[in-house]
DNA sequence: TCTGGGGTCCTAGGACCC
DNA sequence: TCTGGGGTCCTAGGACCC
């Protein structure tokens, strides 16, 4: 049976797990720019009682956040992979579940070897009270036959009181669990395809569990498919991670919106020297790099825009000159001068290992010895004094410091010995 | 004033090959 | 009347996920 773990409001609970001062209260994690706030990504079920949702705007949620005293927190990436990572770590090292594995930053999926539903029951509570022991991050669990059938019984562990956070989903009770579950909830059916079915006349899990297998090729494609077959059942969803990453992104919403290209250069320089640092640290080289721009969709008064362009490299690098100057030529192609910009970024795609570099005819070898020797002397550097110690000059000195004053303060205490907590 | 960031996969259509 | 059949590769766009 496919057992899945989902970790409950994720980054919410890492905060309060290290602040146990704020266990019970209203807390909001929430990503944050120059100006002080971008949205809300998480929040306990506190936060959700006073009227919050995930999505909000913290502009717009301000006097409710006040009000409430609710603690807002500054979304802290690393610290929640940490932890994640030592949930990992605590549940291999109870070896029950087999073949378990990450499939996001909150959520896991293994196997487990047993047949008889109590016993997967007990099972599953013994891991979950596990985790909470050793991590401080609630859980729930779902077990059924594959992994969306898991995930239908994670729904139901969340949200029924008497499963107690795990939940069995057994083949004779399927069509009476998917008659309650809305076909929006169901996972690989998104905003795009519950509403095509739903003017079908399928509105529930059921529905879509009884429509022909023809009927769903016709109307969705493969995937839906997959997932039809899925919730019969038959295990359809590969979740195995390729090898390497196939392509790394870095973008952001600018506080104010802009049209000035030297702005958008040096921003683009940023996100590009970002980009390849991700890329030299998982040990890899790109050939292909990519700017994208667009305007304030939020703003219908004026002109929308947006655009990418994409340039190609002769040789693979991981040179953050050659990727900021490749990335500033593709934004060169897409530029419109008189349009208001909100959000860039660049993507790097045919990432292939650094081991195994094709050099171009006319390319000197002693040429990439020297890059790899630069970057390095770089990375150990921005490691050592910070992103700002060392630059190209593309990048522009200037940017405006982060507004924190809104939120609580970020501390690392899962991998920084001077954020330990004090324990008396 | 102010509205996120980072990924994967599939499909249709065009260009090309014999 | 009647105009083939079988491939590959690339790209843009659209869907999905957290």
């Amino acid at each position: 049976m496919i057992l899945h773990i989902d970790c409950n409001t994720f980054y919410a609970s890492c905060e309060v797990s290290l602040r146990p001062d704020l266990r019970g209260k209203p807390v909001v994690v929430a990503n944050c720019n120059e100006a002080g706030g971008g949205i809300i990504l998480a929040l306990t079920k506190e936060a959700k009682a006073i009227g919050l949702k995930r999505g909000d705007p913290v502009f717009k949620v301000t006097k409710l956040l006040n009000d409430n005293n609710v603690a807002v927190f500054p979304a802290n990436l690393p610290k929640y992979v940490d932890i994640s990572r030592r949930l990992m770590q605590v549940v291999r090292d109870m070896e029950l579940v087999l073949n378990f594995q990450q499939y996001s930053v909150d959520e896991f999926f293994g196997e487990l070897p047993i047949e008889d539903k109590e016993q997967l029951h007990d099972t599953a509570l013994k891991i979950k009270h596990h985790i909470e022991q050793c991590t401080g991050i609630p859980v729930s669990c779902g077990i059924s036959l594959t992994y969306t059938l898991a995930k239908v019984a994670t729904r139901y562990a969340k949200n029924v009181k008497g499963y107690k956070g795990a939940c069995v989903l057994p083949k004779d009770k399927i069509e009476v669990a998917l008659a309650k579950v809305d076909i929006a909830d169901v996972w690989g059916i998104g905003r795009r395809t519950a509403p095509k079915l739903q003017s079908r006349g399928i509105s529930t899990a059921l529905d879509f569990f009884n429509a022909s297998e023809a009927y769903v090729r016709r109307l969705l494609n493969i995937n839906g498919v997959r997932t039809w077959r899925e919730l019969h059942g038959i295990p359809s969803i590969d979740i195995s991670n390729p090898e390497r990453q196939q392509s790394i992104c870095h973008s952001r919403t600018f506080t104010y919106m802009t049209s000035d290209f030297a702005t958008l250069e040096s921003y683009i320089s940023d996100y590009a020297v970002a980009v390849a640092r991700k890329l030299r640290a998982q040990h890899s080289v790109c050939l292909a790099v990519s700017t994208f721009l667009s305007t304030n969709p939020f703003r219908d008064d004026l002109d929308q825009y947006s655009n990418f362009a994409t340039t190609k490299l002769n040789v693979a690098t991981a040179d953050s000159r050659e990727i900021c100057g490749a990335a500033i030529d593709a934004l060169n192609g897409i530029y419109k001068p008189n349009l208001q910009y909100k959000k860039a970024g660049v993507i790097l795609s045919e990432i292939t290992s650094d081991e195994s570099i094709q050099l171009s005819l006319f390319q000197d070898s002693s040429q990439k010895a020297k890059s790899e020797k630069l970057m390095a002397a770089i990375d150990s550097l921005t490691d050592k004094y910070g992103m700002d110690s060392v630059k190209l000059a593309t990048q522009g000195f200037s940017k405006p410091e982060m507004n924190l004053t809104n939120f609580q303060p970020s501390l690392n205490q899962t991998t920084n010995i001077n954020d330990i907590i004090t324990v008396k």
